[in-house]
DNA sequence: TTACATGCAAATGGTTTGCAAACAT
DNA sequence: ATGTTTGCAAACCATTTGCATGTAA
């Protein structure tokens, strides 16, 4: 982790705060879960806080996704969500599902040459074969 | 485009045939409706061959994935499709959701260090930003 | 000739919306 | 006190399935 639970949840708080949103229990717990493993999916992170409405969870993951606390996954399957913490990309087994991460940027800045006059903004790097189990 | 569409179909069919399905004029349609345009959602697809019904559209889409003839691409919004013909990315503007793409990949191979034994098959690079009319 | 393909209608499943009640500040 | 948030039920929409009919090889 990136950062502390404490301190997530702190920096959360106030970006909701300070968007005019409130900060319930609800959206706590939503934040929590997510706290607990990345990249799960709405029903995995629903498991987590079982309290927390079906609606209310997609409300406040779009929440979270506008104040960039999330990102919101599409790795072939259905959406995933993960905590926005640090820079990273992801790692698919085509086989079994699996999902890792990876933090060394595998990007040459140098030759990424996009058309002329786009700026840069983000990017995301995905990687799919086989994970060790599946070889 | 990286072969002509002459060369296109008769490839297509060809992998068609091999898999033991069928070159049917429905199938031919929609690959000559992916030949005009990259990228294009369903419905798009469905207006350049609107004679083939929505469900053979969805299933033509599935079995030409299969075989490896069409990349079915997740780049926010709703599923695209594409010919697969080359290794290419994707550029995707946050503002008007235009789509274009770039030839050279960015990728190091040198800084790609997936985790211990996993075994790379293939990758995907997206950019977002601002293309040059919404700047 | 025959297994494969098509297309309609219906089922499905994930996501969103309307609205009344509950709640944070 | 007030505007926000919640949660249920219902609506929605893209995609899939069942099945009878049609067709490529």
């Amino acid at each position: 982790m990136a950062v502390s639970r404490r301190e997530l949840e702190l920096v959360a708080v106030g970006k909701m705060r300070g968007g005019g949103y409130k900060a319930t229990p609800q959206r706590t717990a939503v934040l929590r879960a997510l706290a607990e493993q990345q990249h799960q999916s709405l029903e995995e992170i629903r498991v987590r806080c079982p309290d927390v409405g079906l609606v209310t969870v997609y409300r406040t993951l779009d929440l979270l996704s506008e104040l960039g606390i999330v990102r919101r996954l599409h790795l072939g399957d259905g959406a995933r969500y993960e905590l926005a913490e640090d820079h990273h990309h992801h790692m698919i087994c085509e086989s079994c599902g699996y999902i890792s991460e990876f933090d060394q940027c595998p990007l040459d800045p140098g030759r990424l040459t996009p058309e002329e006059g786009f700026e840069v903004r983000s990017h995301s790097v995905e990687v799919y074969g086989r994970c060790a189990c599946c070889r």
